[in-house]
DNA sequence: TGTACATCAGTGAACGCGCGTTCACTGATGTAC
DNA sequence: TGTACATCAGTGAACGCGCGTTCACTGATGTAC
């Protein structure tokens, strides 16, 4: 019990949090309950309210947290100013940020889909968000270059697709097995490459 | 009431199902009681006991009815035996069938990332199945010819997430719009032209 | 520094509600003779 | 064809339970003087 009243409001605020993330591991969110997210924070139901209104708040909140991940990977994929080397590269940080945070990962991958609209609406704007700005990116490639836009977004598209399900490969996939994870990134890697390959000379045949 | 006791329960069964199944257009699966599935079918609760031991044997029950519907449509994708025009095809066939059973493929496509685990896994089996049937039949392109089986499977494996993207972009899409779902189409022609280009060509670069 | 008061995060009792499941039942349909 | 009995899909009352939300509260922390 250390800390100003405020810090200790922001620790009870993460508990609920936390207490969610970690229910949410084989749950869907609509399926939760304040009462039981409350208990798991070790806080008293009425609490919850002293920090959302309603579950989701809590919800989205979290969307905004995984969101902080997927951003942070995103950052780090794109500073790679060689693009020789960039599949291999971003395969690799796309299962190291997938394996340094599986709830949140596990979390979008699962509300992308289903269930509360809001959460859904949330993960899906972000997710083409990312889309568009890969689009940009991909402009610094040798065939690309006098793409129309319109082309550049629906290879973005097909590559964001790739990585999704890859986000779900990895998910899917053992969670302590090195090897596992490797055959993951393999296969990521090769969808990846086939799609870039292919794509610059997909022009001439309209 | 007409027919048999043994048709009678029959369309009561039929009724519990599409009860389920109109409340999954804005739902998940895990989220939806009994005594609702119940009263949509205009059945007192208990009577669902005469037909289910549970919900999840209702969803399974779901599930095997969507994948009748799937079934229809990949029989209908190969039996063209022309495969020159068999992108155009497969993308038309799928909108198709997607649009003629929305409620269906928005159901697998919403369950098959979240909620109960029976039915992900169900569903994932299933999508699974049909991308090794689909590496199958990608023998019969010439550049594919000699093809590892590996290789194979995960181009077809690219193909498959290709589609279920498709399926979501169909399901996001305004409902009676000829043009969004003409759009969806190009945009499904256009990827998957992308990938099929360029995974012949990927071989030679190991 | 000390005191008096305000703030407010967390408490605990209480409510009405929909839930899954049990049970004994009803009465129409099916079957044997 | 008619009768007596068996079957069984659907009924309705009852149960205990966890839920979201309200409310008045407590007591430690923060603030003004």
């Amino acid at each position: 019990m250390t800390g100003t009243r405020e810090e200790r409001k922001q620790r009870t605020r993460a508990a609920l949090m936390e207490s969610a993330l970690e229910l949410l591991e084989d749950r869907s969110f609509d399926s939760l309950s304040l009462r039981e997210v409350a208990r798991g924070a070790g806080v008293v139901p009425t609490a919850f309210y002293r920090h959302f209104e309603t579950m989701e708040e809590l919800g989205l909140a979290l969307i905004e947290e995984s969101i902080r991940s997927l951003r942070a990977m995103i950052r780090e994929a794109r500073s790679d100013p060689d693009p020789e080397d960039v599949i291999r590269r971003s395969a690799e940080i796309l299962v190291r940020h997938v394996r340094a945070h599986p709830r949140h990962f596990g979390f979008i991958a699962r509300e992308r889909g289903s269930g509360v609209p809001a959460l859904r609406a949330a993960i899906r704007t972000e997710i083409r968000l990312f889309a568009s700005e890969l689009a940009t990116d991909l402009t610094r490639f040798p065939g690309l270059r006098e793409w129309s836009t319109e082309d550049l977004n629906i290879l973005a598209g097909l590559l964001v697709t790739t990585m999704v399900a890859t986000i779900d490969s990895i998910l899917d996939a053992p969670p302590d097995s090195p090897e596992a994870e490797a055959e993951v990134m393999r296969i990521a890697r090769k969808q990846m490459t086939m799609i870039v390959i292919g794509a610059p000379l997909w022009r001439s045949d309209t």
